[in-house]
Parts: C-alpha cells; sequence; structure tokens
DNA sequence: CGGAAGGTGTCCGAAAACGGCGAGTCACCG
DNA sequence: CGGTGACTCGCCGTTTTCGGACACCTTCCG
C-alpha cells in the first residue's frame, strides 16, 4: 500500500499563476505532467512549492490556455498531460473522476460502486476532496445522493459556478444540436 | 524536526554491485553524490532500489575503485561526493562518524557529548546503527565504552574485521615510519 | 561492586480519530 | 398517505497519535 506524502511539492519543477473568474488559479507541474491546480487559499493549499515560478512553460501556459477557453465556455474538456500523485486507491478515484461528462454529475456512492467497493463512498469522499487538479479534474461534478453539494475544496461557491458554466453550455449544446436537427 | 523516509530508494539515479573480501556490496547514488552502501542482507538493506543498474556510472566506478583499495591494505581515507539522507540529528551523527581516522575507535557516549547531548548516546547508537553508506562512513569505528563491539548492522563478524584491516594498516604504516626514522 | 533506572531520537506497529457518505428510522406536516 | 428534515449508525481509506523497542551510558542505591 502506498501512502501519500508531501512529495507533490517536492518534485515540482514549475508553477505558475493564472487568472481566472472565479480568482486566481495556481499551476504546478512536474517532469511527468500538471500535478497540481488550487484556487488560492483553497483547503488543502500547499503552503509552498518548492518550485521556480517560469510562466513559460509550455505544458503550464498550454494548461492556461484550455483552462481561459473553459471559463469562456468554449471547451467542456481538457487535452493535458497529468501526474496525479496520490495513493493507489486516490488514483483510481480521480480516475473515475475523469470519466464524468462536463454537464452531469454523479453521487459519491456511485464511485465507489463503479470502484467495485460499494459501502466505501466516505472514503470516496475524501479522496474526491483531495484532488490536487482542480477543474480539470472535475472533482466538482460528485455530489450526495440527494443533489446536496455537501463540499468543495475550493468553496461551494465555486463548485456552484462551475456546474453552473457546464450547465449552460450543455444546454447551448443542446439547442444547437436542435437547431442542426430542425435544418 | 524532519522525519527519514524511504525518499533514499525513490531518488536513486543509479545502482551498482561490487565484490568484496566481506561479500558482495551494492552501491547506490542520486543526482548529489553516493548514497548507499550495504553488504547484501544487512540489517536496514532496501529491499528494492528503484534505480537503474549502471555499473558504468563515474562516481559509482570510482567508489567502487577506493573500496578495493582500502579492502587491498592500500588506503585509509575516502574522496567521494556523498548525499546522506536521513534525520538532522542523524546527519550531525554521521558526519561526527567521518571524523573518526582509521585506526581508532570511540564510544557511543563520545560522539554524544561532541554534539553536545551527552545524554543522547543510545540516540546515538540508533542512528549510528542507520548509517547509509557502509565502510566510507566509518560506523563500523564505534564500539562501546568497554571496548565490546555490540553491535553491527552487517553482522560484528565484519565489523571485527574491518578493525583489523585498519589496525593492521595503522601498524604497517607505524612500522614504516620507525623504519623511516632509522634511517 | 552489582543492579536498576532514567534520559534520547527515531522507527514501527497498532489503534484511534476523522472526513465533501448513505441508508434507515422516526416524527412532523400538509 | 406522501414528502421532508433531523438523527443515528455502519462504512472505509488516510492521518494522527501513542507506546514500545533500540548497536548506550551515567548515576544512584544497596
Amino acid at each position: 500500500m502506498t501512502y501519500a506524502t508531501d512529495s507533490i511539492l517536492t518534485r515540482c519543477t514549475a508553477q505558475s499563476r493564472i487568472d481566472s473568474p472565479l480568482g486566481p488559479l495556481l499551476l504546478a507541474r512536474t517532469e511527468d505532467g500538471l500535478a497540481g491546480a488550487w484556487f488560492e487559499a483553497q483547503k488543502h493549499h500547499p503552503a509552498a512549492i518548492d518550485a521556480p515560478l517560469r510562466d513559460g512553460d509550455p505544458l503550464l501556459v498550454e494548461a492556461g490556455r484550455q483552462l481561459r477557453g473553459y471559463f469562456a465556455g468554449e471547451r467542456d474538456t481538457f487535452d493535458v498531460a497529468l501526474d496525479l500523485q496520490g495513493t493507489d486507491f486516490q488514483r483510481s478515484v480521480w480516475a473515475e473522476l475523469l470519466r464524468i461528462a462536463s454537464g452531469t454529475t454523479c453521487s459519491y456512492g456511485d464511485i465507489a460502486r463503479r470502484l467495485g467497493a460499494p459501502s466505501a463512498s466516505r472514503a470516496v469522499g475524501a479522496a474526491v476532496g483531495r484532488n490536487p487538479v482542480s477543474v480539470i479534474v472535475p472533482c466538482h461534478r460528485v455530489v450526495g445522493t440527494s443533489g446536496a453539494l455537501t463540499g468543495y475544496a475550493g468553496g461551494l461557491d465555486r463548485k456552484t459556478a462551475l456546474l453552473r458554466i457546464e450547465a449552460t453550455r450543455a444546454a447551448r449544446a443542446g439547442s444547437d444540436a436542435r437547431q442542426l436537427e430542425l435544418h
């Protein structure tokens, strides 16, 4: 069993800051891919990252570009190499998050079942909360069975906002499709 | 307080094996220097090192060369860059070990006193036992106040053998010097 | 002189505590 | 009846805490 350590912080090779409608976002990468995307002052935000500030890093620049597109409502998927550092269980949860389509949500229990551990919903909640790459790994699409938002490391306001962005984009895409059908 | 982790194993960039009169010796290095030299099957021997086997690595080759010279009785000091990974206390103990001249010994309490912690002799014992670089960092030169060998991660036989090697070399050097004086 | 106890930093295993849950129960209200 | 909310309880990976055990030596007390 592997355990989570703060190695995320020590293995980073570059970091940069970008602005978003929901506030500044701190990006960090390792040799292998994007390792972190935190809103400032969010829960579990690393106190300090031991990596040079390099706004010109190609991977970080590309991630920033895609994020801006996302917030502008122009895209709903991401294509960036990720290097998610965590325990085996956490990584399996995060991998499952990546399969939740934009505009949809699922419950913590759903994920637990997909992992073959139907009673581990609470552990899933803990793992989801430790997601190091906000937005791109869509931990905000996980809600309680009742539909309640229940929590978000960056604050529930941001969770609501992200879901609204995706809902409106999905609705717009739907009407576009309908228009296409009409023609 | 910093704690020792198994990062020694993960940060290694190369490893190699050499033979010695006391059995095979496994060497490992990080980017910054020699990080490990373990007898096979010794206590605290890392189960597996996550680093490529590169017998041609310059630093490891040089370390091997010096070790062979040592075992052949041709040298009693080493000149290799070291990267000793451990807690602050452990590193301070290991640094003290490096100041014990070949052919001499000292006690655990001596080291505790030199560190300014006269009552920490037991902690010193624990730290000495965790020395990652056998032979080159001469943890074998530390014995009990009574002169008893008390312990060695590689087995007391090896400790005895190492001390004998150093004693005979010191004696020989002494007689050489005497011969010089006679001339 | 012999034996017991206390101080030290660190590792290791076990045990407890802690969550971004969920299902079940029960009272309460239209 | 249905629907809603407050409450309890089991669940499980991770983190934190805690208590021993050590490559010892000095002191104190019989």
